[in-house]
DNA sequence: ATGGCAATGTTTCATTGA
């Protein structure tokens, strides 16, 4: 299984491209974010058209997931929202795919550790964590994709200093972020060798791209029965070139079937 | 050479993203 997550900044802007990439890249299972569309204007038949069946769970202007599955493949026991987390942004959608339980997250942003907006991605990650939890005693072979809006580690941020403290590396978050390791994720593309500064995240100001100022953010986290199938994981830099980029690339890991 | 914000709606600016 070929599995990918994107945050692709409205999918109404960036339908052509991702029809371009689904062609290119042959992915079984596509996990989207900020879709920006509410679910009766899901574009059900260029997505078909491409090869894909979609289950979005979407909002006008903000927010907005949707899992796209290759012809052929079937999802079943698809699920909207965070169990347990009344939530009014559509941040959350599940389904079970090949056996495995796919949970696509856009977890908040959170603006400014001192705004309302950083509470409520606190309060959000905790209640993704209880969430994780029962879901992982239901289902060893889970898989945690999506735009986590969190920089783990220093080297997933190309320049700590400046970062440290400040909203997607703050400690809070970051220790969210080891809670959901702690559960028994694995952080699929640290599993191989990376290039150095690899980043998922360019801002579109200050030249951030051609100089490589970005943040490792978008993430796939497998839990440990899983990891054990995934043979590759990386980030499809090319993506974010070109005209009319999100300001995401896509993460795309492999997972074999053997068992 | 990939390029100096982008997308949306409340639309000619404000809000949000990260």
């Amino acid at each position: 299984m070929k599995l990918v997550t994107w945050n692709v900044n409205s999918l109404n802007v960036r339908l052509p491209r991702l029809v371009e990439w689904l062609a290119a890249n042959a992915p079984d299972v596509v996990c989207l974010q900020e879709t920006k569309l509410e679910d009766a204007r899901f574009p059900h038949d260029e997505i078909g058209k491409a090869g894909y069946v979609a289950h979005a769970y979407g909002q006008r202007t903000y927010n907005g997931v949707a899992l796209l599955v290759r012809d052929g493949l079937a999802a079943t026991d698809v699920a909207r929202g965070l169990p347990g987390f009344p939530d009014e942004q559509k941040r959350v959608i599940a389904a079970t795919i090949a056996g495995v339980r796919v949970i696509n997250a856009y977890v908040p942003n959170g603006q400014s550790v001192d705004s309302d907006k950083y509470a409520y991605k606190l309060a959000w990650c905790k209640g993704a964590t209880t969430a994780l939890a029962e879901a992982l005693v239901a289902h060893p072979l889970l898989v945690l994709a999506g735009d986590l809006n969190i920089a783990p580690e220093p080297r997933d941020v190309h320049d700590p200093a400046l970062w440290e403290g400040q909203v997607l590396f703050s400690e809070p978050e970051r220790a969210a972020f080891r809670g959901w390791l702690a559960l028994g994720l694995v952080d699929g593309f640290r599993r191989f060798e990376q290039p150095p500064n690899s980043f998922s995240w360019w801002d579109y100001r200050m030249l951030a791209f051609p100089k490589n100022r970005g943040l490792r953010i978008d993430h796939i986290l497998l839990s440990t029965a899983l990891a054990a199938r995934c043979t590759a994981c990386r980030i499809d830099r090319n993506a974010r070139k070109g005209e009319k980029p999100s300001d995401h690339a896509p993460v795309i890991a492999e997972i074999s079937d053997d068992r």
